[in-house]
DNA sequence: CGTGACATGTAACGCGTTACATGATTAA
DNA sequence: TTAATCATGTAACGCGTTACATGTCACG
């Protein structure tokens, strides 16, 4: 999915300025689906503007520069339901932490200690973000609370398994690090 | 993780052709790290070489051009195994999938159907992949087990997610549909 | 007889990131 | 006072994809 199309997803949601639209694609709930960068998003969105997917209204800030808010056109809507329709891209999941428990009997312990702690770190954010959305503002849609409780039971599932058998791997570390087990008479 | 990384690691598990490393990356267990394409593989390996992280052996084949077969040295190993010890990238999980089910209310039922028939079917492919590396081959390395393990157990999960509350998804498409259920007195 | 797997490689192009440019306000 | 948040935007650059170029063999 491309920066445009992001763009044209979050403003479905909502009204929004190319800041909001960053954070919401880093931090927020669209982080499922893209993150992109300031040098991406402004540049989209002026496009979409001259396209006319989107408008904007300017609100001027004493100090920062002017707000510049988008809303989602009815074209734009258009395009962006009829992009949903037609067959997407598989899901995909990179994982540099299974990289390194592919390898753990090569590693030190403790960078598998703090890889499976990064790792863990990780997904409680993630799911404190996502319940947080639960009590705020228009989470009350339909498709956002099946979504969100989709991420919420993975979320904890994944968290469990590394409770569970993070340990399982550190010893894997450890046992290759010791090369000479069978010396200890 | 670049190409070269990806590379780096797939040679540290036993020597390859780059038509092979790009099956491996799209296909195979490294799927989770980074897909890649000729395009990229090949300079890439290209370069390894040059510095010497990878040595090359050509295999000669009648009506074929000969097989490059590329072997990670010492050095190459070396740097593969530093920078898994140097703080890595956070996890990302990207979901089309998800898209369609956040914007499920504006959504013909049809579309939801198809789209979670081909989820399924994707982690049901992956499923049987991992099972599939399960018997063969150089399995029997400890961190891979542990990473196979792993990804049954999530997908597992996700497929009985899937199977269980699709049908709840199915319905909030089907409810927006009928738009005006109220008048049905 | 055509499609797909095997097999390597280059060149053009697109998209997105990083860094730069600017600047007020607020909390530690 | 220093870092972080808010706020927009541009330009250079890097990395990777897509398409092209070439050719054999096996299978249906």
């Amino acid at each position: 999915m491309s920066v445009r199309s992001l763009c044209l997803a979050i403003l479905s949601f909502g009204d929004a300025t190319g800041y909001e639209i960053r954070k919401e694609s880093t931090e927020g709930r669209f982080s499922y689906f893209e993150d992109a960068s300031f040098g991406s998003i402004y540049p989209a969105l002026a496009r979409l503007e001259a396209e006319g997917m989107v408008t904007v209204r300017e609100e001027p800030q004493a100090g920062k520069p002017a707000r510049k808010v988008y809303s989602i056109t009815e074209a734009g809507r258009t395009e962006f339901i009829n992009s949903l329709c037609e067959p997407q891209a598989a899901d995909t999941f990179k994982s540099p932490f299974l990289l390194i428990a592919l390898n753990a009997a090569q590693l030190p312990p403790g960078v598998i200690r703090r890889a499976l702690e990064r790792r863990k770190a990780q997904v409680q954010e993630e799911l404190r973000l996502l319940t947080s959305c639960e009590e705020g503002q228009e989470c009350s849609h339909p498709g956002s609370s099946w979504t969100r409780d989709y991420g919420l039971a993975c979320m904890n599932f994944t968290l469990a398994y590394l409770e569970e058998h993070g340990d399982a791997l550190i010893k894997i570390a450890e046992d290759a690090a010791r090369p000479l087990p069978a010396a200890a008479e």
